[in-house]
DNA sequence: CTATTCCATTGACATATATCGTTTCAATTG
DNA sequence: CAATTGAAACGATATATGTCAATGGAATAG
């Protein structure tokens, strides 16, 4: 009888040059790629990333009614954008009276800049 | 006198008027927030960041027979990734017969870097 | 040569996104 | 009260994206 070579599995390996290195492995996990790709798709938009870094230049708060005539744009489509910020908790938002007013909140992209810059 | 930092409209304005005047603008320039925003835009998937991160914490190339296994995606899926984070210039690759390597490109994303760090 | 292997591309599909016009809603003014 | 205003939500539409199966192409083994 022969030898079991049928169970091996089939690599093909030409000679000289192995086909990789030892196996790698994500040094991040799993939910923390998610939590900061979830940042970065947030800010991979030209004009979100203007309006990060509008509210960012102001300590205090900025009302959309300043925010909007920055772009050639909607007012709903700024909002839309405002609205994508908000839910990947980049900014805050405050209503005081007839006005919106936006922040930033800074230790939303603290974990994809120290990754970024590691 | 202090610096007013919200950005406030006095009151409402009658009819025909503008809410406000904007006062503030941008500080990054549109090609500057393009540029950014596309290196973030392809960051912005869990799959491709952690493709960079496995990147990374290799200083030499890695092949793409090594980078498939690590996901539960197809071949075809895991290179289109590959694809979008080189049309993005985040990483580079290079073919050794008949494997193909890749390596990051760490200067693709220090614009970005910074700017968050800012 | 043929067969095999690695990887990219294509085509297809469902879902997501960006944008705008319209509408809605709350707050304010008269 | 009714009218006005700022901002969000809704509906529609065109485009982009993520995914896979199938295919193609180049390099290598036999």
């Amino acid at each position: 009888m022969g030898v079991d070579l049928e169970l091996a599995p089939k690599q093909k390996r030409p000679a000289g040059e192995p086909c990789c290195e030892p196996v790698v492995y994500p040094d991040i996990e799993r939910r923390e790629a998610e939590r900061m790709a979830s940042v970065a798709k947030a800010l991979g938009d030209p004009i979100r990333l203007q309006l990060v870094d509008v509210l960012r230049q102001h300590a205090g708060k900025v009302c959309v009614c300043e925010l909007v005539p920055l772009f050639e744009l909607s007012q709903p489509t700024v909002s839309h954008h405002l609205k994508v910020l908000r839910e990947a908790g980049i900014v805050g938002s405050e209503r005081r009276g007839l006005w919106a007013y936006y922040y930033v909140h800074p230790e939303a992209v603290e974990e994809l800049s120290a990754w970024l810059s590691g």
